[in-house]
DNA sequence: TCCAACAATGTACACGCTTACATTTCGACG
DNA sequence: CGTCGAAATGTAAGCGTGTACATTGTTGGA
């Protein structure tokens, strides 16, 4: 438990008889190096354990290869599924992850001005709890990359945005089809723009049918609030078809209705949104709306990579359904 | 999006008409700046939103405030949901937490390399699938803090473990109470510490009462494992008892069981490990050994917080039992 | 043979801050 | 009013690296 510094690299250069731009020269990849010293400086810095102090490297190069990633909390699985997928890329890129959590976070603000002190290269915003305003007045140095879905018209910025609309249309369209018409959303938390997003491709898939829902108390996104909206939902209404914010709300609802005698599937039809793994287990089974983890990763490396002056760029990623028994037989 | 750069602490110090060294005792706390020039920098710099460089400020003082959490996957609620609450107490101490998910990196020793470049000043080892001894040699200059179950016969680290022990016994001594004979454990992962701990809590618990547990064949700690190998245990067993190494196992199993026509809590008791949100949903309410996580968070951070050259300190914490209706009727 | 051109390495400073030490300011007291 | 000590600030030397530039060694062509 002795806390012995390690060397450095004039240290390591004395030992290898070069200088210590020389090692500097080894550890980045520099052409001009001889590939045998090169080897040679790299076999003994191995030897005695040496590694380059990042610290001191970005002070003068200005690259951190940090990135931070602003999210709401990780114990929720919608998130940190995704997340998962994110940091598993950004670790193959020897690139650094630094987390802020936020929800339960009196000052986001303080919080991302610490994680800004540390000359994060890039920023991810996945939560919507802090706005791209503030982010990008904190981060001014780091490049701002949206994959939350605050609406931001016409604004010029690095953004990965999901786009539910065909998903939820394809959903609609089926319970539709099976003379569904008692449609009622169950809202997550009034001031998220994710619910509001969610709630408006709902009402357009609907609206092309000549239809609207009607619209529920809020909850908070958690099972429990799903559960008690659910019931209390249920002594007034008998709805066919009960659209949840996130699979969360959609499962508490589900066991509410269970517990109320409806049938699953049949009597009402659940939908959920996130496609969290969980939905997908035979206790719950719910249809939802899932983003591709996969795909949005992807597009969120590719611009972290790409050089700091090329021009903004925004993709748009298209959500699936997940047909299961909670939306009754799959189509076709 | 123009990537400003933003100003230094000389640049501040020429506006504020003092010297560099007094903005660093402005930002620092030093005891030696008097109060009213310290207000006046601070104001000054709020205003032109200076920050001091933390890459710069930890190159020389060798704190970085940064705190390396090495998990498996941020995407199991069993560890998210201890994780979540650890990363809230770090951040309101101005921590900053720099996340490892080992999981599905083959590399672990790489990755934990790179993070230890960036001066990390405390590991929390989180995660089994790393040794102590890899990241003690590799982390050399930091402290590090376990918190996974790898017995450590008489190691002198900072340690944070826990006991099931008393908790298991609990449990065990209430299902025999109910006449229970037949006891089956449904195992994670060979290769698991944690697992190993929890088979030999629950076996010495069984002794206790002149009787033993069926091994079965491993899981990986996934729903999909748990309803697998719970399938194929009732195919050839009429257990009493099915103790999880963990609650997603145990739900995966329960709904195999569930399916097979079995009544939970009654004809079988199932009991997990982790205590995750979600065992406590209605459709699950499974019975478990959770660790308090509040206290383990607590200990962390004080070990965190003790100067650097306090002697090592093992922590014990004892977790506690969760009674739902997977072990039917709770005692007393 | 001589010089240009290039490859490989060394030199030295900058990056933005902390801190030991030097210096100035200021109040109090004889 | 001078002096001393404490309080407040300034000065300058690093912290460990990257990199522009200078230097050396080597090769090829005329």
């Amino acid at each position: 438990m002795i806390r012995r510094k390690g060397l450095t690299s004039v240290e390591l250069a004395k030992l290898a008889g070069v200088s210590s731009a020389t090692i500097s020269r080894a550890f980045s990849n520099d052409p001009a190096i001889k590939p045998e010293t090169r080897e040679r400086v790299l076999a003994l810095a191995a030897e005695h354990g040496f590694r380059p102090n990042a610290m001191a490297r970005s002070l003068n190069n200005s690259r951190s290869r940090l990135v931070a990633l602003v999210v709401n909390t990780v114990a929720n699985p919608a998130e940190a599924e995704g997340l998962d997928l994110l940091i598993h890329r950004l670790q193959e890129r020897e690139l650094m992850p630094l987390l802020l959590c936020c929800a339960n976070h009196e000052d986001r603000g303080h919080l991302m001005r610490i994680a800004s002190t540390y000359q994060v290269d890039h920023v991810v915003l996945y939560s919507d709890a802090v706005s791209v305003d503030d982010a990008l007045d904190i981060f001014r140095s780091a490049t701002l990359i949206v994959a939350s879905s605050e609406p931001l018209e016409g604004r010029d910025l690095f953004d990965v945005r999901l786009d539910a609309s065909a998903a939820t249309a394809q959903i609609v369209d089926h319970l539709v089809g099976q003379g569904r018409r008692h449609f009622v959303y169950l809202s997550g938390r009034a001031s998220s723009h994710i619910d509001k997003q969610r709630m408006r491709w709902f009402a357009d898939a609907l609206e092309r049918h000549g239809m609207a829902f009607e619209i529920v108390e809020h909850g908070d996104y958690s099972y429990e609030s799903g559960y008690k909206e659910a019931v209390l939902l249920l002594r007034r209404l008998r709805p066919d078809v009960l659209v949840c914010a996130n699979d969360l709300m959609a499962i508490g609802a589900q066991d509410a209705a269970t517990l109320l005698g409806l049938k699953i599937g049949d009597d009402l039809a659940i939908v959920g949104h996130d496609g969290v793994s969980l939905s997908n287990w035979d206790c719950h089974s719910i249809t939802t709306v899932m983003p591709p983890h996969g795909v949005i990763s992807d597009a969120l490396i590719e611009l972290i990579e790409r050089p700091p002056t090329a021009p903004p760029e925004q993709h748009v990623v298209n959500c699936m359904v997940r047909w299961r028994q909670s939306t009754g037989p799959a189509p076709r």
